[in-house]
Formats: structure tokens, sequence, C-alpha cells
DNA sequence: AAATTAGGTTTATTGCAATAAACTAAATGT
DNA sequence: ACATTTAGTTTATTGCAATAAACCTAATTT
């Protein structure tokens, strides 16, 4: 199955570890509180999930990442764009641009993006 | 609610639709059970809840679809987007790509798609 | 006129994501 | 020594997407 795949609320959840990281398992109960209403089991059983995924690692309550955030976010655009747009990232921009309109400045950025990527 | 969102299993339908509208729906429940390997319940349960949803249509047993395609791609890329890369396409683009190169080809392509958009 | 097909609806069942209550055991504070 | 805090686990509960069985009625075929 597909370990990288992070579900609606385990991605919040990542979230805050990828943003406070090295954090202890205790303060990260109270982050989830806070941050997302969280009693302490879901919390518990959400990191304890993610560990054994192999995305998270929670050593002497210290949690930390295994799975950087910039890996799962690649994950996850490319599942998106087979799933939904045949694989074809023209085809998602296309989708996603639609009749907008974007600056001149939006654009040359995204086109230096794209020179990067062509090298 | 969002009544734009569609989850997997009524994507899949959907697009049975988009490929083949306008279609009888005796002939879409073959259709769903050659393709996706539903029962005749399954296909009339979930046009039902996309047609309450204005998404699809079922008229004189002729279905088609009221939301097309294009427009339900853009709103699903615009979703991910929002959710998982806070709303920005470069964002999107960087975590996409990561360290894949691209061809010549593919980069005009996707440059012609922005520079349409920056007009 | 009896059987079959077309075109559905009503009402489950299953599976799994999301959430948490209740319990534990070890360490630490008083 | 006792109370509290830390750091969890075990075992539900809830909600909803996905799937379908069983039923229904009107039209058509035999």
């Amino acid at each position: 199955m597909d370990t990288y795949k992070l579900f609606d609320a385990e991605y919040k959840f990542a979230n805050l570890i990828w943003e406070n990281e090295p954090i202890n398992s205790t303060e990260l109960v109270k982050l989830s509180f806070e941050r997302l209403g969280w009693k302490k089991s879901t919390t518990y059983t959400v990191l304890r999930k993610l560990c054994e995924r192999g995305i998270l690692k929670n050593e002497a309550a210290i949690v930390s990442s295994v799975i950087k955030k910039e890996d799962a976010q690649r994950h996850e655009s490319q599942m998106v764009i087979e799933k939904s747009f045949n694989g074809s990232l023209p085809q998602f921009l296309t989708a996603f641009l639609g009749e907008r309109k974007i600056s001149k400045k939006e654009a040359e950025e995204l086109k230096r993006i794209i020179e990067e990527a062509a090298k």
C-alpha cells in the first residue's frame, strides 16, 4: 500500500511536526490540542500510525520527521496529476489557470522554475 | 458544503459520463459494470447523488453532465493547491518537479500556457 | 396473459478515517 | 509515602464513502 499518502487529518498533524521538529511528545500533545483541538489519545494514535508508516519517528519522547515536507508534497502533487490529469502537467496547468489571468511577475517566476527543470 | 468536490469513486464514474454522454441509463449501468465492476444499484445510487449535487442530470433516462470535466478539474486543482501548497502555484510546481528534469519540448509547452495566462 | 426487461428507489452492509475514553506504568515532585 | 506528571497503549465510538441486495412499477416481448 501507499505509505506516503497522508489523509487530511494526518497532513494537518504532520505540518505541526514539520514546523516544530524536533518536539517533545508532551509538547506535541499540547500543540495538537491548541491547533487542532485534539485530545491526547488522538494525538498519540495518529502519531503511532505515522511512525509505523515510516513518516515520523518518536525516539525517547522526541518526535521528528523521517519524510520531509518537500517529499510528501512532491508525492501528493504527483498523485493528483496522475489520478486526475492523466499524468500530464500541461493538462493540470491548463485546468488550474482556466480563464484566470496572472501577473507578469508571477509568470516570470513560473517560467524561471520551468527553465530550471529543463537544464 | 462543497458540491463540486468529487470523491474517488464519483470521479471515476463521472469520467464514464464525460466520455460517453449523452448516454442512456441502462447503457450506463452496463458500462459501469464493465469498467468499474459496479452493480446496477450502485450505479443508480451514485448517479442520483451526483444529480442532487447538480453535477449530472438524468432526464427521461438520458444521462449527461451539467458540470463539465474542465470545470471539475479546475476545481480539483485549485483545492489541492489551496490545501497543500498554501495557495501558491509556484510552490506546487517546485514540489512537483523536484529534482526531475523535463525536456525542452515540454518546457516550451508549459511556458506557452503561462504566457497565455499572463496576457 | 404471462414473462421479461427497463428504469428506477429504499434500505442495508462494509470499510476505514477520525476521534477519544479509559487504563497503565514509570518517573518526578512534595 | 503519596500525589502528580509524563509518556504512552488498548479498546471503543462515530461518521461517512463505497457498495449492493431486495424491492417496485410500467412498458415491452413472447
